[in-house]
RNA sequence: GGCGCUAUCGUCUAAGGGUUAGGACGGAGCCCUCUCAAGGCUCAAAUACGGGUUCGAAUCCCGUUAGCGCUACCA
């Protein structure tokens, strides 16, 4: 049975890097039927705040994945507690009196391989140690890394392969703080063991904690996890991702503001380390747990591939226009209304539904549509220059003929796109005009500017009477002196 | 400093002893076309460096370099 867990610590916003972790391990989980486990890992009173887990949880609520069980840590205090108090009972730790003042004193033993512990604590026996801490003297409880001999701890990456190293590389890490909270070691591996995780797929800067994580499941007794370890992703500039050095764009908030579609970006992390070992790149949801398997990560570091004046990597926007594309219409309607209206566009269901297809090809994100779809909504177009309305290789005359024949010939008749490319193609052919040279200025003088889906349907959506009303005011610009 | 991990086009990646080193994004060009977009075609663009092993190395081994991670009473 697969039991897989993602376990955020509330400490910051939810970093894409943390929403790549939160899929793959949903991924992994679909993909075998297993469960998925939220946890949320705050044994840092200190440092947790409440914003903080809000913002995790409406990003993973945004991604839209969910999750089978959740726990927090915060409410499992007593267990550490009882699961450090055995580990001290057996042996596997002991306590250390050091006040925290200290350590820079014991810094000497570092010189040529690092701090590993302190060797008085380590030796203390056991009837000071509970004569000490009866007396009230606080300390952090640490665990004993075996030593003399040392030996090598080994396990199998399912991503990184083999993984060796040796206990003279590993210090005597903490267990309990000296206010008795949990470290995220103890806490992690208890719960982990407790809840039975089956993999324990995690970021690769977990994996030489992996080792001390190892050694404590083994003093804990218990099945021991599966581990698979995942590449960073990181900024341009090599640097991993901070909120402090490159904005917003290491928020997931920040993509759905920008007008994400969630299964696209999701789409879009995937591929950011991982691939399906064939040529896909836009997958569906369904697609991407048929196809996840650990083979599939790669080991080195994605960069994330952003710059200052563009905050979003092209192949993100890429990917949500193609997701955007796949679309039904109506599905993506009803995405786009709440866009216009929000941008005080007076649009309806019916509207939305007229126009969504007219742009569907044309934007890369939901807010794109804003300015893409705005002269379908707006009543009074936005200025421009009359020089626009002149088509290529003609001139102000050229224009103010094309428009006045098109205002005579849109007066009447049906108004479907069809029978208004008839008529206006039949009109160009009597004014001696190329296509370009009779829609250009229509074009611009209803939609105010000169990339815009194609005429006559935009002119059928538009509407008769708006069209008219445009033609009219162009044509007196144009004919205003210059 | 110690320990660990990593290294293919600008970016994401494929190729796990034999390929003109493939695809995608982005870029350039052409086609299509009422503009834009979409689509199609073409081009430019990479095996960090040095040694081995081998008939043959992007691929295996060693070294160098570079980047990243861990080395907290953070996670």
């Amino acid at each position: 049975m697969v039991r897989v867990r993602f376990a955020p610590s509330p400490t910051g916003y939810l970093h894409i890097g943390s929403a790549r972790t939160f899929i793959f391990n949903w991924l992994f989980a679909r993909h075998h039927k297993g469960t998925m486990i939220l946890r949320i890992d705050d044994t840092d009173v200190e440092r947790n705040t409440e914003e903080s887990l809000e913002s995790i949880f409406e990003g993973l609520r945004w991604l839209g994945l969910g999750w089978d069980e959740e726990y927090r840590q915060s409410e499992r205090f007593p267990l550490y507690r009882e699961a450090a108090q055995a580990l001290l009972e057996k042996g596997f730790a002991y306590r250390d009196f050091t006040p925290p003042e200290a350590k820079a004193g014991a810094e000497e033993g570092e010189g040529k391989g690092g701090w590993l512990c302190h060797p008085e604590m380590r030796a203390m026996s056991r009837e000071e140690s509970d004569r000490r801490a009866a007396a009230g003297e606080p300390f952090v409880l640490r665990f004993r890394v075996p030593r003399e001999p040392e030996r090598t701890v080994r396990f199998r990456d399912l991503v990184y392969g083999e993984q060796a190293k040796s206990t003279a590389d590993i210090e005597d890490f903490a267990l309990l703080r000296s206010n008795g909270a949990p470290t995220y070691h103890h806490a992690s591996c208890v719960d982990d063991a407790d809840l039975r995780i089956s993999h324990i797929i995690r970021g690769q800067d977990h994996l030489t904690n992996t080792f001390k994580h190892i050694l404590l499941f083994e003093a804990l007794g218990g099945q021991m996890p599966e581990f698979a370890h995942l590449p960073l992703l990181i900024a341009p500039d090599g640097a991993k991702l901070s909120k402090r050095r490159h904005g917003p764009v290491v928020s997931v908030l920040t993509y759905r503001d920008a007008g994400f579609l969630p299964q696209a970006y999701v789409n879009f992390l995937c591929l950011l380390g991982w691939n399906p070992k064939d040529d896909r790149e836009k997958m569906t949801l369904e697609e991407l747990i048929e196809a996840f398997t650990l083979e599939g990560v790669n080991r080195s570091n994605a960069v994330v591939n952003f710059t200052e004046e563009d905050p979003i990597d092209p192949k993100a926007l890429w990917l949500n226009a193609q997701h955007i594309y796949s679309l039904p219409v109506e599905t993506l309607a009803g995405l786009l209304l709440p866009v216009w209206q929000k941008a005080g566009y007076e649009a309806t269901a019916e509207k939305a539904l007229r126009v969504t297809p007219l742009i569907q090809e044309r934007i890369r994100t939901l807010n794109d549509a804003v300015a893409v779809a705005d002269f379908f909504f707006l009543k009074e177009l936005r200025p421009y220059d009359a020089a626009e309305l002149i088509p290529q290789k003609g001139d102000r005359a050229m224009a103010l003929r094309a428009l006045e024949k098109a205002h005579a010939v849109l007066a009447d008749g049906d108004w479907t796109h069809q029978a208004l490319e008839e008529r206006l193609r039949a009109a160009a052919a009597e004014l001696g005009l190329k296509a370009g040279q009779m829609f250009q200025p229509i074009r611009v003088a209803v939609c105010g500017r000169k990339n815009a889906p194609p005429l006559f349907e935009t002119l059928e959506v538009v509407g008769r009477e708006a069209c008219l009303e445009r033609i009219g005011k162009a044509i007196a610009l144009l004919q205003q002196e210059p």
